[in-house]
RNA sequence: GGCGCUAUCGUCUAGGGGUUAGGACGUGAGAUUCUCAAUCUUAAAACCCGGGUUCGAUUCCCGGUAGCGCUACCA
């Protein structure tokens, strides 16, 4: 039974990028029957903060994806040091007592010297125990094999054999002079603690992974399987940063513009991975059903967002698909917080007439308020009265269709086809076509040209409604 | 600088020694229609460069270039 894990530093809000590793390890353990489990790397006291803790959480129950086991690092602080020094133990590390580098990182000149610190690594034990014992602070890195044709290796599910020499790798810290583990050590002795079987994660990670499976062999223990995911980056290139970025990477900020949390799925799902058919709408089940990492590719991803639009085209139009294909109830159910924040108050009878009007009209939930205030609000807000004139017609003829249509609709039962029968009965009697005829009402009782279909729109507007608005229309004619 | 990964329409991608290089988003045009949408049809749009291997490379190999990642007592 596999067992996976998403570990994410609480330095930040959950961002896009963070997510999709999420739902990647999330259809793994599915797909496979596995185990989920959620891990908060928080070793890193001066960057964590709850803010962020709570973010993640927030980002990730709007995913709707649950997991299995719940772990905090910091709670396992003492296991990590103990863990260092039984690698210690085992001859796979040594004190090293260089005083920590001071700032400047520019080192290229001094190659090869800093794969470890001359002399150190080389300390007796009797040394190295004495110099600690006098109180001499030190760091513990890992003693990395040398020597011709020592290399390192793993079988990685997307970028396959990987192999490295081990003396291009440096000898990694384990621990710092204050004692405290370092990140490597900490999610090694964890993986294998938890008894991960694969680990899926970033791609910025692939070249750790040699230093990770020297940890695994230093802890005695057999390395999980690893699978590193292509990055998402942003339309510069640049890996999606928070910090370069801003919100338009956080999950949050697609919640609150109104994307339905299976669409976001779908279409993170689609960066860097694919079904291997030519279907880009799935439902999460439906994914679910075909994921493999084997499809899983390699090349960067680019989130397509610009200044004037923080969201992907494809996402946006993805969630429009996934909008339509909700039931009328959920999507209504959906729609209720959004027009709360516009500071609209519908009645849940009146919203649930007015969605299905809509539902093919917007892509975002939140883009439904200004789709549908007109059904809601008391006064329709300032039109342009020209806006009632007809492509080739004056301000006679829109003022001749608002008076017909006054006493049309005084006389005419309120439903579709009672409506339909008699609005183009009237057009025809004024030598109208339908569109010339509808337009003037349509403005008249939406305040705009562009709305639903007519005889919907009046039937949920009711015909008082309806024909006080026409009156207020004719009036602005005059 | 060193090491690694990657390279197909603007973007996400399929494909693979011989194809009209396929799909999707976006864009243009059209159909439908009471407007807008939705829907349908359609057009424009791509194999980074140079060498090999081969009868034939976009595909395989090598090199270059570019992008990204790692190169911390950060995660």
């Amino acid at each position: 039974m596999p067992r996976v894990r998403f570990a994410p530093s609480p330095t930040g809000f959950l961002h896009v990028g963070s997510a999709r590793t999420f739902i990647f390890n999330w259809l793994f353990a599915r797909h496979n029957n596995g185990t989920m489990v959620f891990r908060l790397d928080d070793t890193d006291v001066e960057r964590n903060t709850d803010q962020s803790v709570q973010s993640i959480f927030e980002g990730l129950q709007w995913l709707g994806l649950n997991w299995d086991e719940e772990y905090k690092q910091s709670e396992r602080l003492d296991l990590h040091k103990a863990a260092a020094w039984r690698i210690f133990e085992r001859g796979f590390a040594y004190r090293d007592f260089t005083p920590a580098h001071s700032g400047d990182s520019g080192n290229s000149s001094s190659q090869g010297a800093w794969l470890f610190n001359p002399g150190m690594r080389e300390l007796s034990r009797e040394e190295s125990d004495r110099r600690a014992q006098a109180g001499e602070p030190f760091a513990l890195r890992y003693r990395v094999p040398r020597g011709e044709g020592r290399v390192v290796r793993f079988v990685d599910a997307v970028y396959c054999e990987m192999i490295k020499p081990a003396d291009e790798i440096e000898d990694f810290a384990l621990l710092r002079s204050d004692g405290n583990p370092t990140y490597h050590l900490a999610s090694c002795f964890d993986d294998a603690d938890l008894r991960i079987t694969h680990i899926i994660r970033g791609q910025d990670h692939l070249t750790n992974t040699f230093k990770h499976v020297l940890i695994f062999e230093g802890l005695d223990s057999a390395p999980p399987r690893f699978a590193h995911l292509p990055l998402l980056v942003a339309p510069d290139g640049a890996k999606l940063s928070k910090r370069k970025h801003g919100p338009v990477v956080s999950v949050t900020t697609y919640r609150d513009a109104g994307f339905l949390p299976q669409a976001f799925i779908n279409f993170l799902c689609l960066l860097g991975w694919n079904p291997k058919d030519d279907r880009e709408f799935l439902t999460i089940p439906e994914i679910t059903a075909v994921f493999k990492l084997e499809n899983v590719n390699r090349s960067n991803a680019v989130v397509n967002f610009t200044d004037a639009d923080p969201f992907d085209p494809k996402a946006v139009h993805l969630n429009g698909e996934h909008l339509r294909a909700l039931p009328i109830d959920d999507l209504t159910a959906q729609l209720v917080p959004f027009f709360t924040k516009a500071g609209l108050n519908p009645a849940p009878e009146k919203l649930a007439a007015v969605t299905p009007l809509i539902r093919e009209r917007i892509r975002l939930l939140s883009e439904a308020p200004a789709a549908a205030d007109f059904f809601f609000l008391a006064e329709l807000p300032p039109y342009d009265p020209a806006e009632l004139i007809p492509q080739k017609g004056d301000a006679a003829q829109a003022k001749l269709v608002l008076d017909k249509a006054l006493s049309v609709l005084a006389a005419t039962p309120f439903d579709h086809y009672s409506l339909d029968a008699a609005l183009r009965a009237m057009a025809a009697q004024l030598g109208l076509k339908a569109g010339q005829a509808f337009q003037p009402i349509r403005v008249a009782v939406c305040g705009r040209k562009n709305a639903p279909p007519l005889f919907e729109t009046l039937t949920v507007l009711g015909r008082d409604l309806c024909l006080l608005r026409i009156h207020h229309a004719i009036a602005k004619l005059n």
